[in-house]
DNA sequence: CGAAGAATTGAGTCCTATCAAATGCCGTGG
DNA sequence: CCACGGCATTTGATAGGACTCAATTCTTCG
């Protein structure tokens, strides 16, 4: 991690941050061959977040797109008497600022320590000019948003307390054994508030339901996330 | 109308169908040159469905994509045990199928009469596959559904009931204002229920609320539709 | 060790859902 | 033309799930 960071001021080294880098295989890098990869790097720097710093808010000029390389981000929008609605979490590997807006149509800030790949606007605009097919992933992304975003309206209309907590947990062990190497146990590394706010809940109920389902041993709460015990059962309420 | 459906199986009226067209202004064709208009004019055919009818079903093989050039079509996912949460309605003028994928996230079916354009995917794909800057149009409408849907997993997760309804009200003002020349009266032609499914309320909940609005003098319930009597109100409470 | 924030737990309330019934609206057909 | 039937909508009464307010308890970290 540190010498990630360190290597991206560096012109040595800078050849290979990008190829070992975690978010290679997701992202927007999948698509790209070794050379376009070089290319990137190239207008790329590394930077990092300290929990609950913002990496940008909503309506403010998008100068710089990023792509998490280590650690959780949530996006969310925000009502003027502070009600906050999270639309999504982003973990490694994932893009952020796919839409090539002018501004964020979301605020964004760092759920826990962060690493991103930042990239300007403008110098990525004009790689993305050059290959056609880098559009080509960057649409690929925006449907998959799409998609997950139907999804989450789904669930935030329709589902009740429980199925919400279930369908997110099942939801993030997904994501992460994608992201990473995680089955067991499915880190959660944003607070309840945040869970709350990203399903539509309070904070209390997050808390009760989730430990309701620990008494049923349907999970187990343990420091950082919980671990699944009778995901069987869950994905058949997630199904219902 | 019928002239305009009439049209569709002759080789001699072709040639002007999509240049009248009530949606050229805004979809996918409104990025397209008169010589490239005719060559999508080429590979569409102009197709009517009945009040009720099936467009396209989740998880189906996404083989046509769709223009809506007359009538309101509605967009939902199911639940296995019968509930449903409409994510969006597509007005003349939108687009549906623009994540260019094989198989649909969602259904589709039509509101009330409903005139488009079928093209097939396969033909499609290859007319953006030549037009980089068609790519770049069906990106940006799939970054626009994004952001609309991210607005409503807003109002779906931290809105009042009747936060919910003027929110409503007031996007599908603007929309029908977009797409023609509605503004006295905004036309619904969707049901009270068809409203609760995508509001995440109950259509009870649905007919009250409006019933109140209406009662207050902030609108007027008329026959397919509403009138914004204090839309000034209406707006300082989206706003909240 | 102690303070501040996060999470849990409890009690009571409220908004919206649910259940049930009445009313209104249209198209159909006598 | 009007009675009829079916469906959509409205309205009323009641219940319940999630929220609110409030008080602990648990973590974390200086």
């Amino acid at each position: 991690m540190e010498c990630h960071l360190a290597a991206c001021g560096t012109g040595i080294s800078q050849s290979n941050r990008c190829v070992g880098c975690e978010a290679r295989r997701t992202g927007i890098c999948a698509c790209l061959s070794p050379g376009e990869l070089l290319s990137l790097e190239a207008i790329t720097r590394a930077v990092r977040f300290a929990a609950k710093e913002t990496l940008f808010c909503q309506g403010q000029p998008a100068a710089s797109l990023y792509t998490v390389t280590s650690g959780v981000v949530r996006l969310y929008k925000l009502l003027p008497d502070g009600r906050r609605q999270i639309v999504g979490f982003a973990l490694p590997g994932d893009f952020l600022g796919l839409s090539m807006r002018a501004v964020f149509g979301v605020s964004a800030d760092a759920v826990e320590a962060v690493e991103a790949c930042r990239v300007p606007l403008a110098a990525f605009a004009e790689l993305v000019d050059a290959r056609p097919h880098l559009l080509r992933r960057l649409h690929d992304l925006a449907v998959q948003e799409l998609a997950l975003a139907q999804e989450q309206m789904l669930l935030l209309g329709r589902r009740t307390a429980e199925e919400k907590i279930i369908c997110f947990l099942l939801g993030m062990q997904q994501r992460w054994v994608r992201a990473k190497r995680f089955s067991v146990t499915v880190p959660l590394p944003m607070s309840r508030q945040d869970i709350a706010d990203f399903l539509g809940l309070t904070i209390e109920t997050v808390s009760r339901t989730l430990n309701r389902l620990a008494r049923d041993r349907t999970i187990l709460i343990v420091p950082g996330g919980v671990r699944l015990i009778n995901a069987e059962r869950m994905a058949r309420v997630a199904a219902a």
